[in-house]
DNA sequence: TCCGACACGTGAACC
DNA sequence: TGGTTCACGTGTCGG
């Protein structure tokens, strides 16, 4: 069958385009091996997989200073295909700033994975661990920075006699 | 030739042994054609490439509240295979802070690509993009922001008059 | 000459 | 039966 070279055919070049588009993208030239350009697509991809374990470590005791860590691989994502990051804040305590946070959260489409709170002399310490949606990974994980960086001024400015209370780090061996 | 046959063999082993692996590793299972499986890879690497750019952006006024930033794609190298990630510090400002984070750097291996400054109010904020060696990435993001914090707490202990300075952010638009 | 990598066409297997 | 994917052996080019 001519149909059945040709088609072969087609089915070559499909693969060899993905692959040399893959060449453009990793550091290396155009005429590296097919074997080690996929040597170093399967050494790129571990290497994402393995920070998305390292990722796990935060602090969770709440310090005497405000703080926003958000985190991100790029590249650590679920079962589902979606972008997971984790996300902190330390900051003065109040009432309504778990609310808020969830707020935060559900207006953003964030879906929450794991959550993590502890509070220690009128200051809590937040570490959530959400998935974005993957086509607007990089747009959620600002807007929840700047999210977090207003919601940590809110609570600043609605109580700043709180500003100093805070334990005494020399306490905290 | 015998030995030829042999030798094209063990060369399409390679090649599909390196594809098995990144089956293993995407979320795909083990019957996905060999150009889907492919053009997922291109597209995951995209992604990478992606947010490299998207990183770029931090705020640079120095704000009220003391704040930490620390942002790292994961998967953003430079072009000599060294992970790029972005760290913000926000504090009141004093003579020596400079220095200090210097030493920071020094200590810590991490070359400064990029290093933008802005003072205000008796308050600064320093936006730094650096690069670390691949092998101890993770490890220098989590030493990097201990050490910001370290230094944090140095500016307030050693000042902490100077904790209620600031401009009042209703000034600032 | 030999060795490595590649593209090609073909038969087989699977919906 | 076609349509599609794969592994295989072979021819060829370059070092």
């Amino acid at each position: 069958m001519k149909n059945h070279k040709e088609a072969e055919k087609r089915r070559r070049e499909r693969i060899n385009s993905h692959l040399d588009e893959l060449r453009t993208l990793l550091p290396c030239n155009s005429k590296t091996d097919k074997a080690s350009l996929l040597a170093k697509v399967v050494q790129r991809v571990k290497e994402l997989k393995q920070q998305t374990s390292e990722i796990t470590e935060l602090e969770t005791v709440p310090s005497e200073t405000d703080e926003i860590t958000v985190l991100s691989t790029g590249g650590d994502y679920g079962s589902d295909g979606r972008l997971v990051f984790k996300a902190s804040l330390c900051c003065e305590d109040r009432s309504d700033l778990i609310p808020d946070l969830i707020e935060i959260l559900n207006s953003l489409h964030l879906k929450t994975l794991k959550a993590e709170m502890a509070t220690l002399g009128g200051r809590t310490r937040n570490v959530l661990v959400v998935a974005a949606d993957k086509e607007h990974s990089i747009e959620s994980i600002n807007f929840l920075q700047n999210s977090l960086k207003s919601l940590l001024d809110r609570s600043n400015s609605s109580d700043r006699s709180k500003r100093r209370r805070g334990l005494d780090r020399r306490l905290m061996s």
